[in-house]
Parts: structure tokens; sequence; C-alpha cells
DNA sequence: TTGACTCCCATAAAATCCCATGATATCCCT
DNA sequence: AGGGATATCATGGGATTTTATGGGAGTCAA
């Protein structure tokens, strides 16, 4: 779908020339965003054209590990698919993560750069009217306020504790 | 991208064929510039010309070891990004990469070679009006005046106290 | 018709672009 | 090597665009 089909809607159209077009490689970076009485919020302009950038799909789903959601690409969801599939079909592991992935779900924006968020999202990770968008390279989490303060701070007392990771201190990697 | 294809906006172009292009190939030494009200501030020309050389983003985020910003090229967070999907995601490592990638910014030049600080990053470094730059090969460092005499002086505090350090060069050079 | 969802238009605040300038630094000609 | 001409750097500020957000009109299904 590389054309400006039909399928690409103006909001698209409009954005994938704006001065970020070019820029955005990753979901990185931190907003906080307002979710209105219809479910809507925006997704951080710069998360919008990584996808268009890279013609993905968003998709949003319940976060394995976290009370958050997590969006991504449709190319990356489909790792975490195969993934999966590698594992016994029959284990329990298998089975959990199974019935996470169906509450799995695609979005598209609106004319503004806007997406609703599935009620079964928003109660998973109980959110209101605020989200925290973080960006964590090739997905990113939707928290809410309090749950992202949370997770914040604990990273926060890993680093003090324990120093960064070696990898980081290691500047020459490979 | 080695021709100035319209991708290159004038900014570009226009500094590219400066007389420091074929000189750099790595952020070394110190500037002192001027953040104005709106958190703009000049990028050293001198590494400009290592970004743009090497067609690379640029990224700011907050230092993990200093009360500073560090700045450094995509390809380069890229690698850290690739290193989360190794690791254990519940593991602390896991933890303190995300929140730096969180805490990362692409950012670009405007047509005279500046960035804007996030409001984020200004706070995390308690930069206000001055900003020191400083060149440590493949990243660099932004510091308050404040914070940067006192690293300056802590190292050469060191120094005099245990003498200079000892440095063995390794001849391989990938 | 009612509710749920989508599309469209409006707007304030913020981010970005564009043009201008003094101070250095560099070039070039004699 | 001197010294003016030229280019570049770092900076200022106004004009313009985008972002995030609110609210209403149209649509489809039950």
């Amino acid at each position: 779908m590389g054309y400006n089909s039909e399928l690409n809607n103006s909001a698209n159209t409009k954005h994938i020339n704006s001065n970020l077009g070019h820029l955005i490689s990753m979901f990185l970076s931190t907003s906080h965003n307002k979710i209105d009485l219809k479910c809507r919020v925006s997704i951080p302009a710069a998360y919008r054209f990584f996808l268009e950038k890279s013609d993905e799909q968003l998709i949003l789903f319940k976060s394995l590990q976290f009370k958050c959601i997590e969006g991504t690409s449709l190319s990356r969801m489909q790792r975490y698919i195969n993934a999966i599939d590698e594992l016994d079909a029959m284990s329990d592991d298998a089975f959990v993560l199974r019935m996470m992935m169906a509450d799995s779900f695609e979005t598209k924006f609106d004319a503004s750069g806007r997406i609703v968020i599935p009620e079964t999202l928003m109660n998973f990770a109980e959110l209101s009217n605020k989200a925290v968008f973080m960006g964590i390279g090739e997905s990113f989490y939707v928290w809410s306020p309090f749950e992202y303060e949370k997770q914040y701070k604990k990273s926060k007392q890993i680093l003090e504790e324990k120093g960064p990771p070696k990898l980081i201190l290691n500047k020459k990697t490979e």
C-alpha cells in the first residue's frame, strides 16, 4: 500500500508531509495526553510519523507484564505471535498468552491524529481521563498517571541502587 | 544520501559545504552557548557536521550518571533499544533502559543550526540560559555552567591526587 | 428513535520556520 | 604579511504551522 490510495484518509496525507515526517524512527519520549468523554486520545505526533513513515498499522493490546496498554506496529505484533507459537501449545504459558493476545485491537487515527481506546483496554489499564504515553523504542506503553508514576519511580530507584546497565557503560558494544 | 537531494533542506546544504565538513569525525572540544527564551541553543558547528556527514539524527536524553543531558546519534541509541528485546522484561536492566528511552528525544536543527531543548531535559540538567557542550567522542554532554565547573574541578583534583590515568591504547581500530 | 461510532470543523497554545544582524573567522589579492 | 572582502557562527524576534483538544453533524444498525 505504498500509494495514497483512498485508504489513506486526508489526515494521513496531510501529516506525512510535515516537518517531522522524515525524522522519527522509533517510539521515544513521554507525553501526557487527555482522554475525552468519547475515549479519544491524541497519539503523540512523533509516534504517528513513525507509523506512517513505515506504512504500519497501529495495534493496541494488553501488556503481558504490566497494568498498561502496549502499542506497536502490526509487523512487530506478528513477531509476538510467532514467539508464542514456539511455545508448547498445551502449556499454561501459551494458554495465558493467547488469552491476552486475543484482546488486541487494530486502530487507526481520525483526521486530527486521535484514536479511540476500546473499553476493554480502558478497563484493563484503569484509564479514566489521562493517558501517559511512554515510548520504549519498538513499542510504547499507555499508562494511567498513577501507574506510570509507580513504574517510573521503580526504575529510578533501581538506577540509584544498582547504577546504569553494563551495556551503557561499555560504550563500545560489538 | 550523498547528494543534495531536496530532502536536504537549505540549512543542511548550506552547512555541508563548509570548511569544517571534512574535518570532524566525532564529538570533541567544549563550547559555551546561550540558551534563549524559547529554549533554543546553537549546536556547535563541529558537532553538526559530524551528524550531517554521517547522515544521523540527534538524540538527547537524561544522562544515567550525571546531572546533564547526553546527546548521541540515533544509530547509537538503536543499539540500546535492540538490547531491550534481549532482556527479560522484568529484569532490572530492562526497567532502567525503558526509562532511558522514555526520557529521550529525537531533535533536529533549525535553519541556523539550533535545537530546542525539551522542558523535561532543561529541568533535569538544571539549565537556564547557558549551556556547556562537552564532546566525549561518540556522544556529548550538555551541562549547566555550574555543574560543568563542579565536574571540571573534580577531575582536576583526582588528577592531582592520583596522577594521570594509565591508558592503554588498543591498536585495533575496528 | 436511540445509542454508538465516525467524520468534520473550530481554536488556543505551543512548536517551528523564516528573515535579520553583529561578531568572528576565513579567504584572497597585492 | 597586511588588510579589506567574504563567509560562517551564534543569536534575536516576528510570522506561520501544527498539535492537542472540544464539540456538533452525519451514519449505521437494532
